[in-house]
DNA sequence: CTGTATCCGTTTAGATACTG
DNA sequence: CAGTATCTAAACGGATACAG
C-alpha cells in the first residue's frame, strides 16, 4: 500500500524523520521483556492465565500479571472474566495485534536467514 | 525456504513449540530498551557514536555504549575504530541486521494500520 | 570525540503468603 | 484457578565526573 499522504517528492530526510518518530512509537508499544512472546503466543490462541504461565519459562505470576495489564490498558489484549468456581479468565488479541502476525513472520524469516548464514559461514570456515 | 527437517504432516503442536523456541532466541536478539531504535537508525545508513548518541532522544551515553558492545559481540553491528585525534568510531549494521529491513517495515505496516483502525472508530464515535 | 568509572534511584525478579 | 500483597535482592538505567 504506498504512502498517499505525503508528497513522494518530499525530501528524503523529512520521511526519515517521520519514520523515526513512527518507529519509535511502534516499538514503545510493545516494549517490556515478556510482551512479544505473550502477543506472540495469543497471536495462535486464545489462552488462560496458567496456560500462559506455564508456555512462558521463567515468568513469574507477578510480571504476567503486570504486562497483561498493561497490554490490557493500551488495547493490545482482551481480558475476559467468567464468574465461575473455579474462575476462568481467557486472554485473547484484539484486532490491533492481529495484524502483529507479518511482524512476527518476518521476524522468523530473519532469524532462520541469520541461522542459514551463521551455518553458510561455518561450513566456510570448515572448508578453509 | 521450507522446513524438510520436520514431517509436513507432523501435528500442528510440534512446529507450534518449535516456533516458540525460535521466536524467543529472535526476541533475545534484540531485547534491550534501545537495540531496536540503534538497529533501525544503523540500518538507514552509517553512523557515528555522537550520531547516534544525538539521534536517540533519551539515551544516555553509559547505555548506548553498552547496547552497542552488546550487539556488536552478537554480531549485529560492526565497530570501526579510526586512530586519528580526534578519534573517530564509526557503526554499520552487519549482513545479519541488513535483513531486519521487512520486519521494521512489517512494524510500520502495523503501526499505521492502527492508528486509521483508532481514527475510524473514533469518527464511528462521532458520527453515533 | 569516544569512551570508562562511579554513585544512586528505579525497575525487574523471585519467594512467599493470602484471597474470592 | 487466577489472582493480590509484601518483602527482598538483583539488574537496569541515568547523571555526573573523568580520561585517552
Amino acid at each position: 500500500m504506498p504512502d498517499h499522504t505525503v508528497d513522494s517528492c518530499a525530501p528524503h530526510a523529512d520521511r526519515v524523520e517521520e519514520s523515526h518518530a513512527e518507529i519509535r512509537a511502534a516499538f514503545g508499544a510493545f516494549a517490556g521483556k515478556w510482551k512479544l512472546e505473550i502477543l506472540w503466543l495469543l497471536s495462535q490462541r486464545m489462552h488462560r492465565f496458567n496456560e500462559l504461565k506455564r508456555a512462558i519459562p521463567g515468568v513469574t505470576q507477578h510480571m504476567l500479571t503486570q504486562q497483561l495489564r498493561e497490554l490490557e490498558s493500551d488495547g493490545m489484549v482482551r481480558r475476559t472474566v467468567y464468574p465461575e468456581i473455579p474462575p476462568r479468565v481467557e486472554y485473547e488479541i484484539t484486532d490491533d495485534t492481529l495484524r502483529l502476525r507479518p511482524v512476527f513472520e518476518a521476524i522468523f524469516v530473519w532469524s532462520r536467514q541469520r541461522q542459514a548464514a551463521r551455518a553458510g559461514n561455518d561450513a566456510d570456515d570448515a572448508a578453509a
